[in-house]
RNA sequence: CGGGGUGUAGCGCAGGGGUAGCGCGCAGCGUUCGGGACGCUGAGGUCGGAGGUUCAAAUCCUCUCACCCCGACCA
């Protein structure tokens, strides 16, 4: 199997040790999580071999193949739903922006300049007013709602957009960094600044933590980011981190504050009751496809991926096991009643009927992370059961009545996911430190095998 | 931008003047089948590109392109 095994043999890999590096049943996906280059050839690995996606002919850019697409569609059903009912609304607005209008905030263009894609000819002509493929889309959000915005019945305006973004970035990694990527944005106005503070903390949590720790089984911390590392243009930046398996930390989504700052450069004012004309207070929010690579590296083992039953495209997966016609025949029937049973439960459930044996077929779904594997084989069908084993443990199997099986998979879907929350973060505890020295701040900071959070005093950012 | 490295079959690699190899994957057939099977047969390559040396270049020389790694810079 030229799978998922070995980075080391990958490099050093003679024709002497070929036969050797077949490692056969007890090959796994990496040997040392610790090790930060093996971690990066497993994530790796694990996104090419799971298909969620592929490598394409553009530099930085990857390709989302239907599995990985299953997963983001499932994301985007959520987090959609949770937009909707904090008020939100959805539209769409262009991918191209002038160019001028990056430079209206300063920091904003000074943040964003080195990674603008631009687009300077169209056909044969160049274009007068050159264009810049949208990195983010606060300027020409900001320049409709300065039209929109008259008075204080206006506000607030609640808009998000799902769209793609281009980011010129040098170094890229499926779904974590590229080029271009899927995500949600979310631009809002208000009359006053509480009201701006108030938005950008309902979306942190109750809409980004509520769907990061339910629906993706991640726990995560919120906080403020410090002025170095705040969005560029923003008044304050809060965000969502988690840790990944190898106890590093994974932005998994932002909500800016941003003051008046992009009210001012686009001109977004309004008439107040008491007859004023004043400038509006403006937020920003976004997460994207990364979070792809948040679950991949936040839940996956040495077997694979294991997806949070609540948006794993397939939920469970049958494996029919048989080897006479006469065997296919009756394992069929009671595979068909435990599908029209799952289905009917609302159960996203397939069976898997390839010409493939069954180990093979155990750890392909295992490599895919299907949260619970249905064996039915000869001997079920003739006692009218199956084999349910979930993907959190694959020696808990149990053995249920065809006529309970919808009501026994639904609760072992809930218990793996569950079990992916409980044990990302009993990891995360294990991996988080208190250090009252800077000189024990930098061992643990320099120490792989220990890498993990440290809490530690603070006193600002450098002048 | 500075330093290093690599381009040979879909993927991972070997070969280093005599006309192309291995493993995986893929196709066909057979044996297998409750934890990643095996055998046989077969398909698949302008050896990154251009120029040069030579009777002969994947191999040597020159130029060029692309990508990767380590630094520096960064939502």
């Amino acid at each position: 199997m030229g799978d998922i095994s070995r980075a080391k043999a990958g490099k050093a890999g003679k024709p002497a040790d070929a036969g050797a590096a077949q490692a056969g049943k007890d090959a796994k996906l990496v040997e040392d999580l610790s090790d930060r280059d093996d971690y990066s050839r497993w994530y790796l690995d694990l996104v090419y071999k799971t298909e969620l996606a592929d490598e394409s002919p553009v530099r930085g850019c990857m390709v989302i193949r239907p599995y990985g697409y299953a997963l983001w569609e499932n994301f985007q059903h959520e987090l959609d739903t949770r937009i909707k009912a904090t008020g939100h609304v959805n539209a769409y607005f262009p991918l191209f922006i002038p160019a001028s209008f990056l430079d209206r905030e300063a920091e904003h263009v000074e943040g964003f300049a080195p990674e603008v894609a631009w687009v300077t000819r169209a056909g044969n002509e160049e274009l007068t007013e050159p264009l810049v493929v949208r990195p983010t889309s606060e300027a020409i959000i900001g320049h409709m709602y300065a039209k929109w915005v008259q008075s204080y019945r206006d506000l607030p305006l609640l808009y998000n957009q799902w769209a793609n973004v281009v980011r010129w970035e040098k170094r890229t990694r499926p779904f974590l960094r590229t080029t271009e990527f899927l995500w949600q944005e979310g631009h809002t106005v208000h009359r006053t600044e509480d009201e701006a503070e108030t938005e950008t903390m309902l979306i942190l949590r109750q809409v980004y933590q509520d769907f990061l720790e339910k629906e993706l089984a991640i726990p995560v911390i919120v906080g403020r980011k410090t002025e170095s590392e705040k969005f560029a243009g923003a008044l304050r930046t809060y965000s969502l981190e988690a840790m990944m398996g190898d106890g590093r930390a994974l932005q998994a989504g932002t909500s800016h504050n941003l003051g008046q700052n992009f009210a001012k450069a686009f001109d977004i004012k309004f008439q107040d009751a008491d007859g004023v004309s004043k400038l509006a207070w403006t937020t920003s929010w976004g997460a994207s496809t990364r979070l792809i690579g948040a679950v991949i590296m936040a839940h996956g083992d040495d077997s694979g991926l294991r997806l949070p039953p609540r948006v794993a495209p397939t939920q469970a997966v049958i494996v029919p096991i048989w080897r006479k016609e006469e065997e296919r025949v009756a394992v069929e029937a009671t595979v068909s009643a435990a599908e029209s049973a799952l289905r009917a439960a609302g159960v996203r459930v397939k069976a898997d009927w390839r010409e493939e044996r069954p180990g093979f077929k155990f750890s392909d779904h295992e490599l895919r992370g299907v949260p619970v594997r249905i064996e039915v084989g000869p001997r079920d069908a003739a006692a009218s059961q199956v084999v349910l084993v979930p993907r959190t443990d694959r020696t808990a199997k149990q053995i249920v009545p065809i006529a309970e099986v919808a009501g026994k998979v639904t609760a072992l879907l809930d218990s793996v996911q569950q079990a992916l929350y409980d044990q990302a973060l009993a990891f995360r505890k294990s991996r988080t430190y208190q250090v009252t020295s800077y000189d024990e701040f930098r061992t643990l900071l320099g120490d792989r095998a220990t890498m993990g959070f440290i809490e530690a005093w603070w006193c600002g950012d450098p002048e």
